[in-house]
Formats: structure tokens, C-alpha cells, sequence
DNA sequence: TCCCATAGTTCAGGAATATGGAACTATTGA
DNA sequence: TCAATAGTTCCATATTCCTGAACTATGGGA
């Protein structure tokens, strides 16, 4: 299993952002993630399946967040926690992710 | 050659904008054509042209930006005029379309 | 320690989308 | 009517996406 890797915020395109956001199942996942105040239970993939997505497709989704720069994972024992890099990305890009959230109603 | 149709404001969605604009060719077809001013020489296929994207592709970009809401298209003589949608689309989705151009720094 | 359960990843193939050359359509002007 | 210009559509190829099945990683017993 190859080890998780984050971009730095400053190799972060537009691109892979807005194609990560265009669709919406990642776009809830991502705004779950974001919206969650905890540090403690911060969407793990479990969390997200109760949507009914096959956990391959779960694991990709979280992969495209993760290498758009949008969230950051780490395992913790046999499970992974997912934070939102939301607000390095607002540094970087100000205004987007608020705009995109709310665009789509989160 | 079937008819031109824009979609009703009211029917956008943010994932098709996401989508439209993900791709960085078709971001700059639309900022070219959001940021001039004029109503005249707005971004005919030709302009966009001097990028080299065969026209069909420039065709299909143009389709996809249209569908998206974010351009309007209207044949002129023979060639096609494209004027940007961007104010209504941000009387819908607030901060959306200024937030994606800044971010790709147009 | 070995085994099992849980949580997630990777792989592989089929489905869906995107790309772009070639042929076609629409409009204008001579 | 014909030629030129501007753009669209078609279709074959290329790329990307989806997801079931197999695999890996970690922790908790017995």
C-alpha cells in the first residue's frame, strides 16, 4: 500500500479543485468534511458509506479530494480521519470553496 | 443543423458550471469572452481559434460552456457570437464565477 | 503468536466521455 | 449559382470513470 501523499497548497491547481467539486456525491463528501467541527470524528469513508456507494468508489472520491489539495487523511489504527484543508485552500484561493459549498446549497 | 437552446436560469446547476470550467481551455475561452467589455467582437470560434484547438473541439468547449449556462450564443451573418452569462449566473450562485476566475488568475 | 474482523486500497474490465479529422451545413457576397 | 467563410456533426480512437473482487493494513482476542 503506497503511502499517502498531500500536495503542497502551492502546487494546488484550479483545475483539480473544481473537477474534484463537479461531482456532487464528492462535493457532499467534501462539505460533510468541511462542515464537521470535530477533529475527533471527521468523516471516515465508514461515515460516508452510508450513502450507497461501493467502498471502491468511496476510496477513489476520497483520493480525488485528497490530490485536488481539498482534504488531508491519516489513519488512526484501522481507520482513516479526513480533515478539510478548506482554509489553506481559502488562502490560496480566496472566496472558492465558500462560493462552491454554497452554490450547491451546503 | 438543430436549433441553439440556453438553458433557464432557474435550471443551472453548480456541477455543470464545476464541470464546464474544470477544464482550463474552456476557463479561458470563458474569461476571455466574461471579460471584454464589448458587445461587438465577443469572442467569435474564430477568435478563440488562435489557440490551436481544432474547431471542432473549440465547437464542443463552446457547447459545453453554453449547456453550462455560462454563455449565450447567437449567429451573426455567418459567424457566432458568444456574450457571457456570467451576471445572471451570479445573481443564482453568488461569488461563483469571480471566485473560479480569480483562482485561475484572470 | 496466530487468526479473525474491520477498514480501506488496488486491480482489471467494461461503461461512459472526450478528442479531433473529415464530411457536412449555413450564410454571405460576387 | 458558385465559392468562401464559419461552425457543426459524425465517428473512430483515446482517455477517464466506475465498481466487484482480490488484496493489504491494523487491532483485538484466544
Amino acid at each position: 500500500m503506497r503511502p499517502i501523499v498531500h500536495p503542497a497548497l502551492e502546487t494546488l491547481s484550479p483545475e483539480a479543485i473544481l473537477h474534484a467539486l463537479s461531482d456532487p456525491e464528492r462535493a457532499a463528501i467534501f462539505a460533510e468534511i468541511a462542515t464537521s467541527e470535530c477533529v475527533e470524528r471527521c468523516s471516515a469513508l465508514s461515515q460516508a458509506a452510508t450513502r450507497e456507494i461501493p467502498k471502491s468508489s468511496l476510496s477513489q472520491h476520497f483520493k480525488v479530494l485528497r490530490e485536488a489539495g481539498l482534504i488531508r487523511s491519516e489513519r488512526v489504527g484501522v481507520e482513516m480521519r479526513n480533515y478539510s484543508r478548506g482554509m489553506e485552500v481559502n488562502g490560496r484561493f480566496p472566496g472558492l470553496i465558500p462560493a462552491i459549498l454554497s452554490a450547491y446549497g451546503f
